[in-house]
DNA sequence: GCTAAACCTTACAGTTAGAGGAAGGTCAAT
DNA sequence: ATTGACCTTCCTCTAACTGTAAGGTTTAGC
C-alpha cells in the first residue's frame, strides 16, 4: 500500500506520516523498486494509534511513551492509566483557564456598545496596570 | 525605567518585551547613552495592553489589531466588539474539543484496571483501526 | 583599585508539529 | 509523446517565545 492511500485510511496527511517516519516515531516501511514506502498492517496499526493519540491531545513525545507502552507485553496498565489520568488533569486545567477567559470576556463584551461610537470598556479595561 | 523593572512592573519576561519591540508590536523605547532601553510611561501602558490582550488569548496579530484601534480616537466600538465576540466563539469552540477529549479518556480510565497487569483498555483502543 | 555579581546588549539556535513549495523521478492513460 | 497524478528529497516557514553565547556596564564589597 502506498503512501496515499494509507494517508486517506488513517486519516493522517502523507506530509504527516513521513515527518513520523522521520522522527523515528515509527516504523520505516520497505521501499519498492522504485523508492517508493510499501506499508503493511503493522505499519496502518502504528498510525491509526498516533492519530487517536494525537486526537487525545498526547504530545509526540508522550505517543512515543504510549507506543513504547503498547509494544511492551511486560507494561504495566498503572503506566497507562497514569498517563492519561495526568492527560485528563492538562485538560480540566487548560478548560478552567479557557472558562475564566470566556466569562470575562462575555462580562466586557455586555459593557461594550457595539455601535459607531468609540467608546469602548473593553478597550480600557486592557490598558488598565493591573492584573 | 529599564527593562527588568519593567518586566517586574507588567509580568512580562524582559525576552518577551524586546520579542514585542523586534516584531514591531510597541514603540521602540529611547536608549541612554550606554545604550540600554529607557521606557516611560506610553510604553508601560502598550506592555500592560499586551499582556491582558494575550491572557485572553488574542494571537499576536490579533493584539496588534487591538492596539490599532486602542490608538485610534475615531475607532468603532462596534470593530472591537467583533473582535472579541469572535474570540470568545473561538475559546467555546476549545473548550467543546476539550470537553469531549476528557469524557472519552475518562471512559476509558475507569476500565483499565491501572495495576501490575498487562491488560489495558486504553492501549487496545488507541490501536483501533477506526475513527 | 580590583573583583564579582547583577545588570544590559546583540545575534543565533531551538522549541512543537507539522505545512508549503521546489525540483525532479515514475506510472497510467490518452 | 504528453498529460496528470503520483512519488521522492530537501529546504524553508509558521507562533511566540526561550535559551545560550559572547560581550559591555554598573554597583557593591574588600
Amino acid at each position: 500500500m502506498k503512501i496515499s492511500e494509507v494517508a486517506k485510511q488513517t486519516g493522517l496527511n502523507a506530509k504527516t506520516i513521513r515527518y513520523y517516519e522521520r522522527i523515528g516515531l515509527v516504523d520505516r516501511p520497505p521501499r519498492l523498486e522504485n523508492g517508493y514506502r510499501e506499508y503493511a498492517d503493522q505499519h496502518l496499526r502504528q498510525l491509526w494509534f498516533l492519530r487517536h493519540a494525537r486526537q487525545f491531545g498526547f504530545s509526540i513525545d508522550e505517543c512515543r511513551e504510549l507506543l513504547s507502552l503498547w509494544a511492551n507485553p511486560n507494561r504495566r496498565s498503572a503506566e497507562v492509566h497514569s498517563l492519561v489520568s495526568d492527560k485528563v488533569r492538562d485538560i480540566e486545567q487548560h478548560i478552567r483557564e479557557l472558562r475564566e477567559m470566556k466569562k470575562v470576556l462575555t462580562e466586557l463584551l455586555v459593557k461594550c456598545p457595539g455601535d459607531d461610537s468609540s467608546e469602548c470598556v473593553i478597550i480600557d479595561e486592557l490598558a488598565q496596570n493591573k492584573d
